[in-house]
DNA sequence: AGTTAAAATGAGAATTATTCTCTTTTGAGA
DNA sequence: TCTCAAAAGAGAATAATTCTCATTTTAACT
């Protein structure tokens, strides 16, 4: 993901183009899973020392509200973002703060079968997310370094 | 839920009785949905003015840590508590706070033979909670205060 | 290229939820 | 009843996030 096709990311959402707005969209696609605001800020310190919290908060917020990233829910009070936006599922390591991405078709249609026969009164689903709570065994652990 | 009841549900956790416990607990009982740590907080002090701020959260710690509630994953950065042990998932308003429970045996069924048949390689699932993210529509909205 | 208005940024203060510290009190078994 | 570990209370401390407002920048329009 280089800095045009960024731009044009940005432009396409009707966001004005700034270089903060491409250093933080860069560090989503940098960063490994799910930053919190805090990673997203050490990361782009290195390059661009002088961009504010506020900004970095601001712009975040902007993210969310276009669809460009979303918020991932969490039992911690960091807040944690994401910046896939096709249906995925979360894997939640019970014994760390690691989450991971789960993608299957098979397990989206599963659900969206499910909810076609049963609705849920007078409700409009928008959005399936199912969190996969659990861990990984050992060795396989060291693998997972999502924080 | 009387307060015998509740007694007894502290001391089959291990869990010293104490008022400020018993309060806790039947805030749970008594409020509708998913409370915050101040809801309960605003719950409790009508009948016990004096119990502080600090205590009520390492009550509701003991109580996550014992199982007795569980913690809400949310986007906002305010815990919420559900004092449902039982397996179920949650619908999220998204155009409110609002975060009912969803219990369907059916749904519970579907995604264990799913991952009967897909397991994750060195995982072991602990949990699984779908997030069912949507709205409700216009007339049912006003009962769903939930927040 | 220059102008302009609206939007974005930066710095630091403010806020909010939660946790910590430490002293006092209390529950429950001996 | 006594004892002591555990729990509670008060308020300070912390951490994440939001707010304020003056300054700068973007992008659309000459």
């Amino acid at each position: 993901m280089n800095a045009e096709e960024i731009r044009s990311r940005l432009k396409e959402k009707g966001l004005k183009v700034t270089p903060q707005r491409i250093a933080i969209l860069e560090a989503f696609y940098n960063l490994n899973n799910h930053p919190t605001a805090d990673n997203i800020i050490e990361y782009i310190r290195k390059n661009h020392p002088n961009i504010s919290t506020a900004t970095v908060y601001k712009v975040l917020d902007a993210f969310v509200s276009c669809g460009l990233v979303s918020r991932v829910k969490t039992e911690r009070d960091v807040m944690r973002y994401d910046a896939i936006t096709e249906t995925h599922h979360h894997i939640y390591c019970s014994d760390s703060d690691c989450i991971e991405d789960y993608t299957d078709q098979e397990l989206n249609q599963l659900l969206m079968e499910y909810f076609e026969r049963k609705q849920i009164p007078d409700f409009t689903i928008e959005d399936l997310k199912l969190q996969i709570i659990g861990r990984f065994r050992r060795g396989k652990e060291a693998l997972n370094t999502d924080r």
